[in-house]
DNA sequence: GATGAAATAGCATTTGC
DNA sequence: GCAAATGCTATTTCATC
């Protein structure tokens, strides 16, 4: 599943994970190559789909979210019909920003995003209507360690 | 803390955080307006930190990074100097990408990387090491909603 | 097979309105 | 917020190692 990367397409991503609003000139001054060599290698990167866009972070406080919560999930049932229903329950609510299936003491870990506690709420409620079980929320209060570019450049 | 934002700048963050890999004249037909206003607002929108910044979000398995966890951790002891030594160890391993204070049934939430069993054995345990009690790994099983942008459009 | 250099078309950015 | 102007950049082409 993983591709192979030499030092330099590792560097580009490096570069770009931490800040893609550079010019093509500048990425390829910060790796050694000319701008024609750095443009085909990140479209490569692009199109094998390593870098799989390019997104603007923004600030969930300032942008009108203060509220954020992790959700794990245990489902009622666990029929096939059940998890598909649940699933596609958790894409029509936009205040779910991510969610995704785990091991472990659960079965689902959900992020949600709200402006205040009763849109919190509001979630959720839905999240129970649609066949949550176990729904235990932890609230974020504070972040330590800010989104942090994957370490491709460590020693394994 | 929330700046106040017009339909304007809230379209133009929706679509910068659904794509930010387009020209701003692009970026300005899709909202109506001038080049140059659109450059205009973006850049405010920048300099106010609501986008903190433009980056490339990478796909862990093709970059090489087939393992993620989740990992609430209960400090041992809650004194500030132990939460400050336990945050800055967090600081010095590349493999969490992300770590937040949490309210509920535990202290902290991690999110860790790794490219192998024994990669993450080894995260695990410089947690333990340097102060977390209990903890708690979810490993990742399977995307059901990928990263989704903030619902700035919709109704409170 | 990837890189570099040169050329063109298009864009970012500024200034004045 | 818009329109016009300029300097720079993205992008292509072609030659090269």
């Amino acid at each position: 599943m993983a591709l192979s990367l030499d030092e330099i397409d590792r560097r580009l991503l490096t570069e770009l994970q931490a800040d893609a609003d550079r010019t093509n000139v500048e990425l390829a001054r910060l790796v050694g190559l000319s701008p024609a060599a750095t443009l085909h290698r990140v479209r490569r990167l692009k199109e094998a789909g390593v870098i799989r866009r390019i997104t603007a972070e923004l600030d969930p406080d300032l942008a009108g979210f203060p509220l954020r919560a992790y959700v794990s999930v245990t489902l009622a049932r666990h029929t096939p019909t059940a998890e598909r229903a649940f699933q596609a329950a958790l894409q029509d609510i936009p205040q779910v920003v991510v969610a995704e299936v785990v091991a472990g003491e659960t079965d689902l870990l959900i992020q949600i995003v709200a402006r205040d506690v009763p849109e919190l709420q509001r979630v959720l409620t839905r999240l129970s209507v649609h066949g949550a079980q176990r729904i235990v929320t932890l609230l974020h209060l504070q972040e330590i360690k800010t989104r942090s570019p994957l370490p491709l450049t460590d020693p394994a």
